[in-house]
DNA sequence: GATCTGCCTTGATGCAGATCAAAAAGGGAA
DNA sequence: TTCCCTTTTTGATCTGCATCAAGGCAGATC
């Protein structure tokens, strides 16, 4: 908690820094050095463009800007799991190790501040802010991971359609209107109903359908495909099968 | 892989730390500091006790010194998903953060060494290496637990007994014959089947059925309800679904 | 040895979500 | 506008796993 108020304070004096971007801290202070030393790197890539291929040789680690990447494993008979969402401030690759894992694929269109690898471990080595901060990240991304597991393996598929959308309004609304809670949250949502199924371990026939018959139920109201508005965030909180509190954890 | 290499050094030189006691490097850098502050002490958990229920204060961290622990999260209505395994050096709680998030199980009689929180936060602030350490770790553990995600989402449940199965077997031989591949592996399961289905987002019925059909199938060879023996690895793996070059990441 | 108790196995049946198939709805480009 | 192509929806059917329900077995207690 702290440590987060303290990466609140520091984006404020963030020249480019994207809003929420909390790799940004340690970005911040190496700054400097790293463009002078040329480490970092801006790279763009189009929507549906696939970043890196898992096996693939990595020599960057880099963090997202603006847009949306995905993290999916396929096995060998073409199934597949997204097993990660990058959203803006989201940190890509693993010091230490010079292969993907996963395959990163662009949903968005997407930039991603990037930097050399191992200059990288150098800086994280002399800098131990780094170290700490990427540590706090990693650590989140683990509650992340293992509440996406509870998901996987005990949720049916309403409540894991609810879930998505829940957190996806979520981010939206914090996004949009910092502190206060909104009744009424319209976003566009940013995956497909192909992606959407990757991610909840469904087939899209399946989340079709739960969209449909939350959309009957008055949970949500779709315009288009892609527009999503959810009149009650508790009732469709009620949909989630997640504690009523809510609180989440940090 | 070459942070690897260096904790298996430092290993060596580990007079209590048990074998493949990751932790053991942070704890010994900084271990006389520790038990002179008395920041540091050991606890003893019987089988099946509760070392801390999810929301509960914890004002320490701790890693496993010997035994297997479980981390689970439970639904309002009692659904059950394991999110983690804790076998001996591995670390539980988190820097920053004061409640429990999940509920710890002691599967098997547990000791672990525990640091009370705050000190160990300042230890980790003036310490560098302790968050380099712990930020490995933590990548190690995100990347376990994406592949159970993939296992959740996506696998049958015969895929995921015996990837399960493989897991332990592993494990369980690089204890006892580091290096070699042995051809008949034998171990005793730690869990119990309830324990299994909870980890694998099955009824334990299934896990029943599934084991008798590995047995009938000649996968595995089973005396009693818990020994388990594995005429061929290979053959096991053709059961997981994984990739065949098998070559676990890091 | 008898009974109890906590796992574990096995059987019968049901259902949520997968699979197979086709139609509908957008959304660009010409 | 029309056509084409991708994405989405909807329908019909199938199936893997859950659910419900008995037993079985082995270690503990008496």
């Amino acid at each position: 908690m702290s440590v987060h108020r303290e990466i609140r304070t520091q984006m404020q004096d963030c020249g480019d820094c994207p809003i929420r971007h909390r790799a940004v801290c340690a970005r911040c202070e190496a700054d400097e050095l790293a463009q002078l030393e040329q480490i970092k790197y801006y790279r763009s890539y189009q929507a549906g463009q696939t970043v890196i291929w898992s096996g693939d040789k990595m020599d960057f680690v880099a963090s997202v800007v603006t847009g949306i990447a995905t993290l999916t494993q396929t096995m060998e008979d073409g199934r597949r799991q997204m097993v990660g969402l990058l959203l803006p401030s989201d940190f890509v690759g693993r010091p230490g190790r010079s292969s993907a894992a996963y395959d990163v694929t662009a949903t968005t269109d997407l930039v991603m501040c990037c930097f050399r690898r191992k200059p990288f471990e150098d800086m994280m080595a002399s800098t131990p802010h780094i170290a700490q901060r990427l540590l706090e990240m990693t650590l989140d991304e683990l509650d992340a991971a293992r509440e996406w597991m509870l998901l996987l393996g005990r949720k049916t598929a309403r409540e894991k359609i609810a879930s998505l959308l829940a957190i996806i309004a979520r981010r939206d609304a914090s996004l949009k209107q910092p502190r206060a809670v909104a009744p009424r949250i319209t976003f566009d949502l940013p995956l497909t109903r192909e992606e959407m199924s990757d991610y909840l371990g469904l087939t899209l026939e399946t989340v079709s359908r739960q969209m449909s018959a939350l959309k009957r139920d008055g949970i949500i109201v779709l315009d288009g495909k892609r527009q999503v508005t959810i009149p009650s965030m508790d009732a469709l909180m009620d949909e989630t099968g997640d504690d009523s509190d809510g609180g989440y954890l940090v």
